[in-house]
DNA sequence: TCGCGTGAGTTACAGTCTCTAACTCAAGAT
DNA sequence: ATCTTGAGTTAGAGACTGTAACTCACGCGA
């Protein structure tokens, strides 16, 4: 990708990186966020304490890393759903919620990482916005079909204003959808995918931090659920419209 | 309430301990739950260090407690909606889930402590469950006036099953509702009650947590949305159905 | 191929935090 | 009046983050 001059020094120093994130993300999936320790993984890489500090600048790099590293791969599950378009935006909905949920199941603490409670003392970097769009972008394309009922309007006209007022907001819908902040259609697929974030989240984050143990339901059908009343709201139809293709 | 007998030495204690609670909720609410560090409170007390362990058996011990307190607490806001019995199903469940958004939103901290990622090696207390349902309690009362429509009736049907088989699901829909776990009406209100509790918590922990700065809808429009679509997948009534007063 | 800059690594240490051990002391129950 | 018990103390072990000041050898440029 961007390997502008790669000198032995640089891959040496690529791989030990690689090699504390590896431990680290180890460290994560058996204790949390809280069980990634510097100390620790000094000792497993065989290094002493402060030979990590050439390598991360603190704790907290160590974990902006990590945390978008997460971003990303989640993005890239979520994306591959919808770049194979399937049959009809109501299954796409469907097929983008399980792929989301599956992703956080098979890596509750990586799930928990970007999207549980935020990190004591640590501030995101700048660009940690664009990458949690990149999640729910495919999900524009899906409710940019639809037709928002009574029930999800004062949302749609919430959103409406911020497409209209915030180019960021509006690059992103450009970016999935194609459509233009003034068009109806990309307020509505604005309110879809906050509405579907926000419901997705709820499931998720609570069947992954364990909090529906002990209760007779999968996560998986109450998600099916969520997303067949979603689709309703917003009439999503069987076929996608017909569009320009590329 | 409880003081079955009150020594000179049981009052100071429990002011001791009151008072620790003070400072802990303060870190709490300054830094998150990270931030609550014996020592420091320690210091604040005036007190050195190892003296707090008097009070509470260590750290998780003093987090179990405002953990509790949290959960009554936000069982409480909750529950006096509950109480106030409105006019109708609808217009209860917006009020109910108002009163969570708004419990939430005025000490977000809290919320995420009770609601938040898991903390790391912490093990909750046995009643913790049992509080936690006392929350939710209200929402099955509405819900058990609903219809389930097609799109909601997987969930129903696997919580039917759950409320006939366990025997604490069972007491919960007892209480709060006085149906029977055989009755239809039964797994319809836990049905109910899951999903607005999914919805919920999606939508406040995203607001709680800033992850909603800088995007053009507010916390309770969204949630407003949500609810007017659950009720209507409920076919919640106008009114509240005949019932036994008492 | 030689030399030297730079980056990788070291030890030592300061500071924060949790929690244990072993002790003192006085309030209050009997 | 006694003596039990609980509140408080200091000392200290063990993790952890992060800084300072140093050594050393790799590998780039002349």
């Amino acid at each position: 990708m961007t390997a502008a001059r790669t000198s032995p020094r640089d891959r040496y120093r690529e791989q030990t990186r690689a090699e504390i994130k590896a431990i680290a993300l180890r460290q994560l999936a058996e204790g949390g966020a809280g069980a990634v320790a510097l100390t620790r993984i000094a000792r497993e890489v065989g290094l002493s304490g402060p030979a990590l500090y050439r390598y991360f600048a603190n704790r907290d790099d160590l974990l902006s890393s990590l945390i978008q590293d997460a971003y990303d791969d989640a993005a890239t599950a979520v994306g591959s759903v919808g770049d194979q378009l399937p049959p009809s935006p109501r299954t796409s909905l469907r097929l983008l919620a399980d792929a989301y949920l599956g992703w956080a199941a098979a890596q509750p603490h990586r799930y928990l990482l970007i999207q549980g409670s935020p990190l004591p003392g640590y501030s995101a970097p700048a660009d940690t916005t664009a990458r949690a769009r990149a999640v729910l972008g495919p999900f524009l394309q899906v409710f940019a079909t639809g037709e928002p009922d009574e029930e999800v309007r004062p949302l749609v006209a919430e959103l409406a204003a911020w497409a209209q007022e915030d180019e960021a907001a509006a690059a992103w819908l450009r970016e999935y959808t194609g459509l233009e902040p003034e068009d109806d259609r990309a307020a509505t697929a604005l309110a879809g995918a906050v509405l579907a974030w926000s419901q997705l989240h709820g499931t998720v984050s609570l069947e992954v931090s364990g909090q529906y143990a002990g209760m007779g339901h999968r996560a998986r059908t109450l998600l099916t659920c969520q997303m067949s009343t979603l689709a309703a709201a917003f009439r999503l139809p069987d076929d996608w419209p017909e569009r320009a293709t590329g």
